[in-house]
DNA sequence: TCAATACTTCTCAGATTGAGTAAGACTCGA
DNA sequence: TCGAGTCTTACTCAATCTGAGAAGTATTGA
């Protein structure tokens, strides 16, 4: 299509008919692993695989769609007072080729949530065939959600460097190894703790001390750690860079 | 839409019509300015303002179809050993708003597009109403475009730290001198030349030296400047962070 | 009570950074 | 042709940041 017929105004008719759909990666740590909410699906095409939820868009903001279907897997209600509303969620990619659903042109606008500890969804409800899973069990998906999940997965590493993120993780009020463990969990590596703790107080905004104390200490011995909770910060200056990042720079 | 019929199959005719288009951020450095690529717009709606080129996208993957509008409005031909070749593409974000089009409802998917020195679009071609624009005079376009236009800038600003993006402003062969002034150009910012210069050589990957030197000094003197072309790395590390970020920070 | 754990702080050497300086190559205009 | 000004490149140095190790102490489970 020239310039001349895209200012003559828009005739979709003219086209194939195009699906736009939201498709969700949302993380969580579960016991001490990295998981992605997944649906079980029924129906061909991939009837029997796993995929991201997601659906259809509405008369609605792409936004809103994600956080819809998200309330929908999870069987939570936003603005409800309950752990969704602490998700953070942001665009990811949009993914449209062609032949990527078979039955017709889908184009699917991908989200990625970060959320603290939710529940697991309960049978009964419209959630009843969602589940978390280790993301490392996590393959086989159904249409090209192994490509999205892997992406979705590096920009949740590169954002842990940069960005807040990781208190999108852990609850209201954490204890500096709390947040130690989401970086471990996530980047799969282990990190030194004092430099860590040094780390975080030294970056500007990234946690602010609550005066408060953890009740216990650590599951297997250790002194009661002092909490904290997210500062105001949107970007960590300096970052928190991955030690071996030499692998990743070719 | 519950699971249950979702996975009952797409039916796009319960829903109302959605087109796809996808929109171009297509910058690049002329006369020491960073500019972008706009079209004028003759009809309603915005008829007089100028927008972000785009179009919809056809039977083909997204990509594509940001290859085949930026190659319209330039008027050059991809494949073509021209300068086309050497754009460096990626997508920025895809922008849905119910509203964000008054005549029916539309998706765009917006991709940033970085260029060394292309040509002004010839008079007489579909690429007529095309031209390059300072971005600080880029104002006041169509739809949600000084939005997008913002974001791309943003994005742009941001890769220069973490990416080698810089090498896709410049030439096959170029000084550091060259580089730099990309950074200083979208950023906003001097550079101390020495640290620079030595930066970006201790970087690895960054660049590499061809072994040849420019064939003359500076425009108002300096030495002849030594040659390279880019490295293989496709992230920096360390970055080449911007001197005054504390300013973003929050 | 003991051994193990781990929060927090400290030390120290090495690397990196920002700012300044300097030698020499080059351009332009007088 | 010469001199002033420009620019590339390299070097210096103090301040800062980093990674690695270790110390001191509080707390846990056995």
């Amino acid at each position: 299509m020239d310039e001349a017929s895209f200012l003559a105004g828009y005739n979709p008719r003219d086209y194939p008919a195009v699906a736009v759909t939201v498709d969700v990666v949302a993380l969580t740590i579960r016991d001490g692993k990295l998981c992605v909410l997944l649906v079980e699906r029924g129906q061909s095409p991939f009837a029997g695989h796993r995929a991201l939820p997601g659906g259809f868009v509405r008369d609605e903001a792409l936004d809103e769609a994600a956080l819809r279907e998200l309330a929908e897997e999870t069987g939570l209600t936003p603005g409800d007072g309950n752990q969704l509303d602490r998700v953070h969620l942001e665009q990811l990619k949009t993914y449209g080729d062609p032949d990527r659903d078979p039955r017709m042109r889908v184009v699917s606008v991908a989200y990625l949530a970060f959320a603290p500890h939710l529940p697991e969804p309960t049978a009964g409800s419209d959630a009843a065939g969602a589940y978390w899973v280790p993301v490392d069990e996590a393959k086989d998906l159904a249409f090209d959600h192994d490509q999205v999940l892997a992406e979705g997965l590096e920009r949740a590493r590169d954002k842990l460097e940069y960005t807040p993120l990781a208190t999108a993780f852990v609850g209201t009020e954490f204890t500096i190894s709390e947040l130690r463990q989401v970086y471990t969990t996530v980047w799969g590596e282990e990190l030194h703790a004092g430099n860590f703790h040094r780390k975080v107080l030294s970056v500007p905004g990234f946690v602010e001390s609550t005066g408060e104390t953890s009740a216990r200490g650590g599951e297997r011995g250790g002194p009661k750690a002092r909490l904290y909770r997210a500062g105001d910060a949107r970007l960590l200056h300096p970052a928190l860079l991955r030690p071996t990042r030499e692998d990743r720079v070719r």
